[in-house]
DNA sequence: ATGAAAGCGCTAACAT
DNA sequence: ATGTTAGCGCTTTCAT
């Protein structure tokens, strides 16, 4: 491997100069520089980041360790993660957790051998520290973690507006299938959903528990708990905690005969692509996620330069309005009649 | 930061055998690899990969520089290459290219600084050389590079496979979706469904250019290049050269009140999640992308060792079968009546 | 079996 | 404005 030193000898000037040059350094004269520009040129050089690193001890790299990149929310997260370290000079190494304790330990201890300079991670939900990650500025991204400084959507206002939305359309009698109980901006959705109904519901309608379908983020929980409000407690709305789900609610709903938006109106949230695609397209909330993205990359470069953060920012997300929620129907819609 | 040197001297042992005891060296004794083990636990040390590979030369990190990591089949291709590298103890440093030349470029030229120990690239359909990774092991995915060697699906057989499929069926008159023309993969499948439908055409139903439409392999172009197929030569069948594009195929197909697979038989390819979940599911090819992830870095660690490889490597394809397919129609798929 | 020391490629402080 | 050199943290001969 060609190293500074070749390149010094080949242009005639000492390393340090050579140095200054790849630096930068306005010292160097116009004619040494030009030297060592051809030399470096001509020899095909290209600085070792690693001896670079050490000595300098920054690395210009950031780990990100998400659950799955094939999700389409962390995909695109690690999308934008990527984008917003570019903008800085800096590369990502990227880890897939599958949301286990354990793979995403072997991740951190890689990192932090590695000398990153700062940490984007989604935490697993067993997640409780980041040991081995003491020193090196951290933001936890989508999941809080108790002691890390997090950036997330504000998933809670998300759900109100959606279901504010389907409120505004007339339904009053609204199903919400949410996701797993151990995921925090799975029960922030929730949160947002009961807030809205909770005092729109009359004692005849019954508890809201029962218009509560716990499952997975997946379009297979999606179905099934569509399929079981819809036969249950009849709503005229159903809020989604995610898109699959949504896309799982409107397969149900053909299932059982029932025309979206006309007899239900069906709302989801994150607005992946797919959401424009389906018929009818879906409203959804969609995730300000470049805006994360660049904000947790931020945060590192403000904790590496010294400030203190232990603090939960959040950012609005956006309701897309699409075909699938509508007026609600007459008979089921009007109060007592 | 704490280094070897601190744990040498809170074992109180040379920092050579403090090096020995990490790099599993059998000639240290119990006594001394106890007493090492425990300093590096109570100082919570973590060895400096930077160092560490600057004196031997390798870092144990890949470089993965594909198109856009938001791609279904990149996103899947990542997680694979991850989950290879993980296996073999490396790390993955991810790029998105966004299919621009100047962009990839960037990416690998800091992989380069960076000493990777491989690269797997997926290159734009401008990049005709790797120029700065000359003495790094590569291996070009998906698609083909002139002087270095890749690994791939079949796409043709792929297509044929499906075409077939369809003929199998009594179809006749199939027509195509197909992906950019600047795209190996796109005219391979092409290429496969060409040779499939070319002989089976008779004079009477027009030449197969006609029932080619070269759109992009989103959603959009697959609505409307049915649209356009389905008004213009009435096909039986459509061979879609990616799911997106037999999904807004099946959009394009209800718009016109066909009902598929009884009036219109659809496949696709790539099989991603989202095939399995439309209604009717979709008949579609499935690349194997595991096998490409572990072929490709098997290759980078075999081009390591010596062994000169230019070498084209094409993994077969699976069809999977699913309702978007049938028989033909009756009065359109029997030989003239 | 263990210790001492050279050197990987670079930057920065110091000397000129 | 340019050259010289110590040292970043590690591995690996070479002595002992």
């Amino acid at each position: 491997m060609t190293s500074i030193i070749d390149v010094a000898r080949k242009a005639r000037v000492s390393v340090g100069t050579a140095s200054n040059v790849l630096n930068g350094d306005p010292r160097v004269g116009r004619e040494l520089r030009k030297r060592v520009l051809a030399a470096i040129k001509a020899l095909n050089y290209a600085p070792n980041a690693l001896a670079r690193g050490l000595r300098i001890q920054r690395t210009h790299t950031l780990g990100l360790v998400i659950p799955d990149v094939t999700n389409p929310f962390f995909g695109e997260l690690a999308k934008r993660v990527g984008e917003a370290a570019d903008a800085i000079g800096c590369s990502v190494i990227l880890g897939n957790s599958d949301d286990r304790r354990a793979v995403e330990a072997t991740h951190l201890q890689m990192l932090a051998s590695r000398r990153i300079d700062g940490l984007v991670l989604v935490p697993t939900p067993e997640t409780r520290d980041l040991e081995p990650l003491r020193n090196i500025p951290s933001v936890v991204i989508d999941r809080p973690l108790r002691g890390w400084p997090s950036v997330a959507t504000d998933h809670r206002a998300g759900a109100k507006a959606a279901v504010q939305h389907l409120v505004d359309l007339g339904h009053r009698r609204i199903g919400c299938i949410a996701g797993p109980n151990d995921l925090a901006v799975a029960r922030e959705r929730q949160k947002g959903y009961r807030l809205i109904v909770e005092e729109r519901l009359s004692a005849k309608d019954g508890p809201i528990a029962d218009y509560v379908f716990v499952g997975r983020f997946d379009y297979d929980s999606g179905y099934e708990g569509a399929m079981q409000l819809l036969q249950r407690v009849r709503p005229t709305a159903i809020f989604a905690s995610s898109d699959q789900q949504a896309i799982g609610a409107l397969r149900a709903a053909a299932d059982l005969g029932l025309r979206v938006p006309e007899d239900l109106s069906v709302a989801g949230f994150d607005a992946i692509p797919l959401a424009q695609h389906v018929t009818p397209r879906l409203t959804t909330v969609a995730q300000p996620i470049a805006a994360i993205a660049e904000k947790a990359v931020w945060l590192l470069g403000a904790v590496r330069d010294g400030a203190k953060f232990d603090m939960r920012y959040k950012l609005d997300a956006t309701l897309q309005i699409g075909k699938s929620t509508g007026p609600a129907p007459r008979d089921a819609g009007a109060d007592r009649r």
